[in-house]
DNA sequence: GTCACTTAGTTGCATTATTAAACTAAGTGA
DNA sequence: TCACTTAGTTTAATAATGCAACTAAGTGAC
């Protein structure tokens, strides 16, 4: 019996012009070569201690990221999906500040609007479409996007994030309410984003010991408001 | 480098005398022989679809079983999960009615309670946690409980298996609620439970286009009550 | 400096969702 | 016929949510 192809892509986002992006690479090697895809590339068995370290390698090696939010997502397989024959992917999310992503080392890494892609090779379509339900759907009800800012924002900001992220607005007090109820956030003593117009809000940045773990609330986050 | 080990594994649920119970086979071959594990086997490339096609047909040459809810959950690897080399397995869940498994024919499927399991090998203790933890907090949101249910069933009994599987009681009448606004059940004409000395409830079964997906709920079945 | 403007952050209240308790319904068995 | 048990509904209290209007604190025009 032919051996199974096995491999881990990534599905990295983040957030560029207040709408999420998706990063993509053009293959270097057929099949496909020359195409834009998902972050990918086999398992290492020598190297990896498991799936979530080869993303993470690959992750490192094709990007230059070497911190971000990583979640396995779920694992695609078939004999259609590569045309090497029988394939399986464990699919990951990534999820980083956009300013983690050097643009001056790593010009071979491109940004697309998430809903605006076309073209992907393989079943990357699906698997993206896996990704974005899934990041939209734990968004609303967790701290998910917090990993989306940089180490420290303001509410309002974070709120925009969240807007952005599940496409409608949010009630303020609601929000607010919500991520104090988390309690996930810590302000930081005397920081105020100044040079608005207005008047400064408030920076907070994450407690520690949720740096890689999420906070889930109850009742999710209700937008629309 | 030698092929990695492609296998899926299948944590296979169901309700015994109003408790969650896992199904477990004793191996046949080394590792572990005669040791209780989970119904698991190689993915075969020739014959399978892909790995969900895999788990199913799993299911059925190991436990008989040829229709119940099946859910991928997370792909589990690395070089230290099985003593023959690196592995990587592609773990589902199922939920099935305890009607479904026949223990005639198939005596040697043995039901275990989820909360006494030991001396389980591999990393099948990890494997069937997470089980645990998907189930469960998916059941505090949507209709997943149905699929340990009958074909009908009345609103008390669905009641009694949320609560076995999220381990609290539930208030009756938010409960009904929830199930009303899901809107996957249909009362059947005219069929009551009876025999019992009260009351007969209704029995219902689900809508069709349900049989297979579930239904979420915006905000949870807030146990407790 | 004063004032218009803008966004940050809070308060109070109306609306809606959830829960508890008490009720009515309908069977069995003594 | 009556006690008992569970099914299913009603009512009222409590809690969560969302809206509008408020105060706070900066910038920039004049």
């Amino acid at each position: 019996m032919s051996p199974i192809i096995c491999t881990v892509d990534v599905v990295l986002l983040t957030l560029h012009d207040a709408s999420l992006h998706l990063a993509l690479l053009k293959r270097e090697h057929a099949p496909f070569a020359g195409v834009l895809a998902l972050p990918g590339g086999y398992i290492h068995a020598e190297e990896d201690s498991d799936t979530r370290d080869a993303a993470l390698r690959t992750l490192r090696e094709k990007t230059g990221i070497g911190s971000a939010y990583l979640e396995q997502l779920e694992t695609f397989s078939g004999p259609g999906r590569d045309p090497r024959g029988w394939s399986l992917s464990v699919a990951y999310y990534a999820l980083v500040p956009s300013r983690l992503i050097d643009h001056e080392s790593r010009p071979e890494v491109v940004l697309r609007p998430v809903d605006q892609l076309q073209g992907l090779p393989f079943d990357h379509p699906r698997i993206v479409e896996a990704a974005l339900q899934r990041v939209r759907n734990k968004s609303s009800y967790s701290s998910l996007p917090v990993h989306l800012c940089g180490e420290t924002f303001t509410l309002p900001r974070l709120q925009g994030v969240y807007e952005a992220i599940l496409g409608e607005p949010i009630n303020k007090v609601s929000f607010r309410r919500k991520i104090e109820e988390l309690d996930i956030l810590e302000a930081i003593e005397g920081q105020l984003e100044t040079g608005k117009a207005h008047r400064p809000a408030q920076l907070y940045r994450l407690k520690k010991q949720y740096r890689q773990h999420l906070a889930l609330t109850d009742r999710g986050l209700n937008s629309a408001g």
